[in-house]
DNA sequence: ACGCAGATAATCT
DNA sequence: GATTATCTGCGTG
């Protein structure tokens, strides 16, 4: 499994990896991809560089958590070149180790909602602000991914990013059918300010 | 099951 | 000042 590629080629084959931080493991089942600077709109990484993004910039393997809606942390693996700034989603996954630690960061949720949804994935794993940059693959850093070999195509689905208001009509999640612990789909609901 | 509103603050324009 | 790669709780059916 090569992680220099373009995101949307990477992204599907990440589905079954393993993924460990903080002595929590999650079986990756849902990820999506976003593209480099002036390739993808959605992507963090669209208008170039800017302070937040940086990790994205780095060598594939690179861990990118960002802060979002005022509360939550989202965990990424960056992959293509060094440079290019694509990057893949964790959105959800099913905890297969450190379950009593999962449950105790996550609070009182079913087993199944441990690690559905991004920003519930990266809590569960004890992932924030202070990971971002580290290597998944070099073993330093507090987190690392343990490839698997890409599942049978058949057993995949694809479809548009949850919450993404541009580039609606792009298929860049991917999903392992019939896991439970599969986020459900949300369309982008644009915030009317009071 | 589904839909909506509120929380809450960094980031970017 | 607007937007945001979200989650939870509460409403209705």
């Amino acid at each position: 499994m090569l992680l220099s590629r373009p995101a949307p080629d990477v992204a599907p084959d990440l589905l079954g990896s393993l993924l460990s931080a903080n002595g929590v493991t999650v079986r990756i089942v849902e990820v999506e991809a976003y593209a480099g600077t002036g390739e993808d709109p959605a992507s963090h990484s669209h208008r170039g560089r800017t302070p937040r993004n940086v990790p994205m910039f780095g060598p594939p393997g690179t861990l990118y958590v960002y802060f979002t809606y005022g509360m939550h942390w989202c965990a990424n693996v960056t992959c293509s070149p060094p440079g290019e700034a694509s990057a893949v989603l964790f959105r959800a996954g099913e905890v297969v180790d450190g379950l009593e630690l999962a449950r105790s960061r996550r609070g009182r949720v079913s087993d199944r909602d441990l690690a559905r949804g991004p920003a519930r994935l990266a809590q569960a794993l004890g992932l924030d602000g202070a990971a971002t940059g580290t290597s998944l693959l070099d073993g330093a850093g507090p987190a690392s991914l343990r490839l698997g070999v890409p599942p049978d195509p058949v057993a995949i689905r694809s479809g548009p990013r949850v919450g993404v208001a541009t580039a609606a009509d792009v298929r860049w999640r991917f999903w392992l059918a019939g896991e439970p612990t599969v986020s459900p789909y949300r369309p982008h609901v644009p915030k009317r300010r009071r």
